[in-house]
RNA sequence: GCCCUAGUAGCUCAAUGGACAGAGCACCGGCCUUCUAAGCCGUUGGUUGAGAGUUCGAAUCUCUCCUGGGGCGCCA
C-alpha cells in the first residue's frame, strides 16, 4: 500500500550499495515492531555480512550494519513522505506521517469496499479438489475440517486473484458401497430414508460393517454383489443410482449450510472405464505389471524412476479380480482435469495419511509422460481426533455427527443472543445464532496450522470466548453499532486530524496490512494467516473502541473516526468473508 | 526396518533466519448512570523435548538421539 514511498527508499539503498561497491540486495520489509508507532523497517545484517566476507575484514557485523543503516538514513532525509527515519542497532526504521497515511489507508478501504485487499486478476487457473466424502456413509466432524479447509483455500486463492475451479470428488463406488447395498437388500429392502437421510445412511453402513464381520456368508455374498455391480447388472445399477442420490442430496444440503460450493463434480464411477483402459495401456507399455489372476496389477515406481532407496514403493492400480481401486480412477481423473481446463495448478485437499499415495500417483503420471504432473499438489492436513487420540471412524461408530454438533452449537448461541439482546425477533435470534455457531466451529478448524491435529471436545467446540470467531464478529457488530448511530452515513473528512491516539494508529496499521496477509495466505495455502490476522484486527478495533470516543468527539476528529470505524468494519468483514464466516450486524 | 510429521507458558496454540519468543484459556485483581461487558485494563507464568553443528544472529536450517502421531502391494 506504500509502494511509491518504498520504491524511492529502495532506489536510495541501491544507490548506496553501488557506491560502496556491493551487489544490490533485495530488502525485506516488515512493519516496525513497536506499539503505538507505525512504519516499516528493514535490516542491514545481510549486507554487512556480505561485505565483510568479501573483504575478509575482521569487523563486527552488527556494528557495520548499524553504520550502513545510519548512512542510508542520512541519505533519505525528509523528502520521501516519512515523518521520521532512524537507524537503530542495524535496522532502518521508517515512520509514516500518521495523519497523511491514515487518510490514505481509510480512503483506499472505503473506495474499494468489498474488494479491499483483493489481488489483481490473474490468468492462472487453479483447481482445488476437496470434500471427497463417501456416499452411503455419514458426514461427521472429521470430514468437517476437509470441507472447511478446502472451501477457504478456494476463497483465499479467489480473493488473491486466481481463477479458481472448486471441484468435488465424492466416492460413489467401491467396496463400502457394495457392502452397504448388500446389507440393504438383506435387511432393509424397499425402505426409504427418513427426513434425516445422512444419519440413516450412516447407521446402515455401520450395521452393514458389523454384519459383514459376523455373518459367515457375508464375504461370498458381498463379492458376488461386487461382481454384479462390475458387470453393470441393471438391477444393481438401479439400486446404486437410487441410494447414491439419497447421499448426494443429503450432502448437498449440508454443503449449502456450510457455505461450500462447487463448480465441478467428478465421480469415480465416471472415471472407471477410462481408468481400466489407462491401466491396460500401462501394462502394454511395460509400466504396470499384470500379476493376474493371482496377483494384482501394480506399478513398481521406484524401479521405473531408478530410485536406489525405496521411496515411492509400489502402487496397486487394479485388483487381481479386475475391479477398480482409488488409483484406478485417480489417474485418469488427473488427466481429465488438465484436459478440461488448462490448469496452472491442481490442488488436492486430502488428509495427511494419504501423502505417500499422492506422491505415488503424481510420480506415476510424470513417468507416463504427463509434463504437467509437477503442477499437482497434495495439500495435506492433519485429522480431527477425539480426546484420548481416538480417530473418528464411521465403521466403529466413534463419530460426532456434524448435525449433532451444529444443533448443539446453534442452540447455545441462540441462548446467548436471547440473553444479550432480548429485543430481537425470534427469526433474527436464530439467524445470529446460526452465524455465531457456524463461525465458531469454522474458526476452530481454521485457526491452526494445517499440519497439526485437532482434538475435538464438546467443551472447547462450544466455547465462544477468547480467540474465536464470535470475538471477531462482535468487533464487527460494535463498529456497525457506531455507524448506525450516525444513520449509517459515512461522512467526508472535515479536515486533517492532527493528533492520533496510539490505538488509532495501531488500528490503521492493522487495516493497512490486510492486502499483504491475503497474498501470504494464498501463497502458503494457510487459512491460519487470515484467521490470526482477523483476530489481531478485531483486537486492535476493540482497543480503539475502548479508548477513543467517536460520536462525542469534536470535528474533524469525529468524522475521521467515523470513517476509520467504517474502514475497520469493512476490513473485518472482508477477512471473515475469506474464512467463510458471516459478519453479523447485531449480536 | 524405512519414510513422513509434531514436540514452545499449567492447558490450547502463534511467531518471512532478525529487535525483548507472543496470544487465548485457566488463576488472581480492577472496569458497565458511557458508541452493545460475547468487551477492556493489570498481575502471574519459558533451559522453545535433549545435545552438537552452520550463521554476525536459530523456536526456525543440518546432524544424532528421546517421546507422541501417521504411512508403507489388491481399504478408502
Amino acid at each position: 500500500m506504500f509502494q511509491p514511498e518504498l520504491n524511492k527508499i529502495e532506489a536510495i539503498i541501491e544507490g548506496y550499495f553501488t557506491e560502496i561497491d556491493l551487489p544490490v540486495i533485495k530488502m525485506q520489509w516488515s512493519p516496525t515492531p513497536f506499539a503505538g508507532q507505525w512504519g516499516l523497517s528493514t535490516s542491514f545484517f545481510q549486507a554487512a555480512s556480505q561485505e565483510i566476507q568479501r573483504n575478509e575484514q575482521k569487523v563486527n557485523v552488527p556494528q557495520r550494519a548499524q553504520e550502513m543503516a545510519h548512512a542510508v538514513a542520512e541519505r533519505i532525509g525528509f523528502e520521501c513522505g516519512f515523518e521520521r527515519v532512524e537507524a537503530v542497532r542495524g535496522y532502518l526504521n521508517l515512520y509514516f506521517k500518521p495523519a497523511e497515511f491514515a487518510r490514505r489507508v481509510v480512503a483506499e478501504v472505503l473506495g474499494k469496499g468489498v474488494d479491499f485487499g483483493r489481488g489483481s486478476d490473474r490468468v492462472e487457473k487453479v483447481m482445488v479438489e476437496y470434500a471427497q466424502l463417501n456416499t452411503h456413509k455419514t458426514f461427521h466432524v472429521g470430514h468437517l475440517r476437509n470441507v472447511i479447509l478446502g472451501s477457504v483455500i478456494c476463497n483465499m486463492l479467489d480473493f488473491a486473484g486466481y481463477d479458481v475451479i472448486r471441484a468435488n470428488y465424492m466416492g460413489d463406488i467401491g467396496s463400502h458401497v457394495v457392502k452397504w447395498m448388500w446389507n440393504y437388500l438383506k435387511r432393509h429392502n424397499g425402505e426409504k430414508p427418513p427426513q434425516n437421510s445422512i444419519r440413516w445412511l450412516g447407521d446402515l453402513y455401520t450395521e452393514a460393517d458389523n454384519l459383514a464381520r459376523t455373518d459367515p456368508t457375508a464375504e461370498a455374498e458381498i463379492k458376488a454383489l461386487f461382481a454384479r455391480w462390475d458387470a453393470r447388472d441393471p438391477e444393481v445399477i438401479a439400486l446404486w443410482q437410487l441410494t447414491r442420490q439419497w447421499s448426494l442430496d443429503g450432502f448437498d444440503a449440508m454443503f449449502l449450510r456450510l457455505g461450500a460450493r462447487f463448480d465441478k463434480y467428478y465421480f469415480p464411477s465416471e472415471e472407471e472405464d477410462d481408468g481400466k483402459q489407462l491401466i491396460a495401456d500401462f501394462i502394454q507399455r511395460g509400466i504396470a505389471v499384470d500379476g493376474r489372476p493371482n496377483e494384482a496389477v501394480f506399478v513398481d515406481i521406484d524401479k521405473l524412476a531408478g530410485e536406489k532407496k525405496e521411496k515411492y514403493r509400489v502402487l496397486v492400480v487394479l485388483r487381481s479380480d479386475g475391479t477398480s481401486l482409488y488409483a484406478t480412477t485417480d489417474l485418469p481423473l488427473a488427466i481429465r482435469k488438465f484436459n478440461d481446463y488448462n490448469l496452472a495448478k491442481s490442488i488436492y485437499v486430502v488428509d495427511v495419511r494419504q501423502s505417500l499415495y499422492f506422491q505415488q500417483v503424481f510420480k506415476t503420471l510424470e513417468l507416463t509422460g504427463n509434463s504437467w504432473a509437477n503442477r499437482c499438489q497434495h495439500l495435506a492436513y492433519e485429522i480431527v481426533n477425539l480426546p484420548g487420540n481416538l480417530t473418528m471412524s464411521s465403521r466403529d461408530g466413534t463419530v460426532v455427527l456434524l448435525e449433532d454438533l451444529l444443533k448443539e452449537a446453534v442452540e447455545r448461541a441462540v441462548a446467548v443472543v436471547r440473553k444479550k439482546n432480548a429485543d430481537l425477533s425470534t427469526e433474527e435470534m436464530h439467524q445470529i445464532g446460526e452465524a455465531v455457531a457456524l463461525g465458531a466451529i469454522k474458526y476452530s478448524m481454521l485457526d491452526r496450522e494445517n499440519t497439526k491435529v485437532v482434538t475435538f471436545d464438546w467443551e472447547s467446540a462450544l466455547n465462544y470466548d477468547g480467540q474465536a470467531a464470535p470475538y471477531i464478529q462482535y468487533a464487527h457488530v460494535r463498529a456497525n453499532s457506531i455507524l448506525r448511530k450516525n444513520k449509517n452515513m459515512i461522512p467526508s473528512t472535515k479536515g486533517e486530524q492532527v493528533t492520533l491516539e496510539s490505538s488509532e494508529i495501531n488500528l490503521i496499521d492493522m487495516i493497512s496490512r490486510f492486502p499483504n496477509e491475503v497474498i501470504k495466505a494464498a501463497e502458503e495455502l494457510k487459512p491460519l494467516v487470515i484467521s490470526s490476522y482477523a483476530f489481531r484486527l478485531a483486537q486492535a478495533f476493540n482497543d480503539f473502541y475502548n479508548q477513543c470516543p467517536v460520536m462525542k468527539a469534536e470535528e474533524p476528529m469525529r468524522s475521521n473516526r467515523l470513517r476509520l470505524v467504517a474502514a475497520a468494519k469493512q476490513t473485518i468483514s472482508n477477512s471473515l468473508a475469506i474464512l467463510g464466516i458471516t459478519a453479523p450486524e447485531a449480536m
